[in-house]
DNA sequence: TTAAGTGCAAATATTTTGCTGTCAC
DNA sequence: GTGACAGCAAAATATTTGCACTTAA
């Protein structure tokens, strides 16, 4: 990611390079809160204000995606670096496990979206729930 | 919506009458904060409280889809009540206009999703944005 | 040097909860 | 009659803003 932000000319500072790390490494989607706890782990003198402003300018920049994942736990938002190809997020809403799903038919579905209302695509997000296979047991 | 419920057992409330009514015929995604300024115009007593948990209910019993619609106008959500097809929002990112879009495909991703991760869906979401004809000139 | 970025405190927005009284069935 | 529901106040949660200070380029 810092090699994109400096390419747009975004300065780098202290902050930005510990939550661009957390970001990069992380192995799975995090709330504002725990990517604060991260980063003050590593410098406790990141502020809870400078994440929130970090995550805004990161998704202006499309560099990372927004998730709600169905609100299974209450109304928080997760965050994720965006990579090179859209997946889309599957969840059980009884246990409460995500997993990430990619698919030609939405590379499809999104051409088609694209192409019938004439718009020029920059941000998709497509999250499924129901019950996974333990949870009917 | 007065029909299923009642199936259901739920009790029908002078309150949600309300609600339900402002739902059935809503010709746009509406937040808490706008279904309670209208619910309020009907019958002054409604409160919000009773906004909040009569629209967890109508979820719960999935009549009722919950979206942000990518946070395009912050972190509000928005409600509609769940139609018998399923549709994607397709919204511009500067004019804020948001269009329903059904598609065969979309059914067919779903069926796909469905098989390959051995899930029994019973939620989807899908919000794709970017930039519509008109905000590209 | 200087404009962009940060920290702090406080404000704002949104949703949830405990408790008591009310009403649909 | 009674258990589900509503209203109220207050708490909890999540995010944003104004302003003065700091720092990357």
């Amino acid at each position: 990611m810092r090699t994109a932000l400096a390419r747009k000319g975004v300065r780098l500072t202290r902050q930005r390079r510990v939550l661009l790390d957390i970001m990069d490494q992380a192995e799975q989607h995090l709330t504002a809160d725990s990517i604060l706890e991260r980063a003050q782990k590593i410098d406790p003198r990141v502020h809870r204000v400078t994440v929130y402003r970090t995550l805004e300018m990161l998704k202006s920049h499309g560099l990372l995606d927004e998730l709600d994942l169905l609100h299974i736990h209450g109304h928080r938002h997760y965050y994720e670096s965006h990579g090179p190809r859209d997946h889309i997020h599957v969840a059980c809403l009884r246990c409460g496990k995500v997993r990430e799903f990619e698919s030609q038919l939405y590379e499809e579905l999104k051409k088609q979206i694209s192409l019938d209302c004439d718009l020029e695509i920059t941000i998709t997000r497509t999250e499924v729930g129901g019950l996974c296979a333990d949870c009917r047991k």
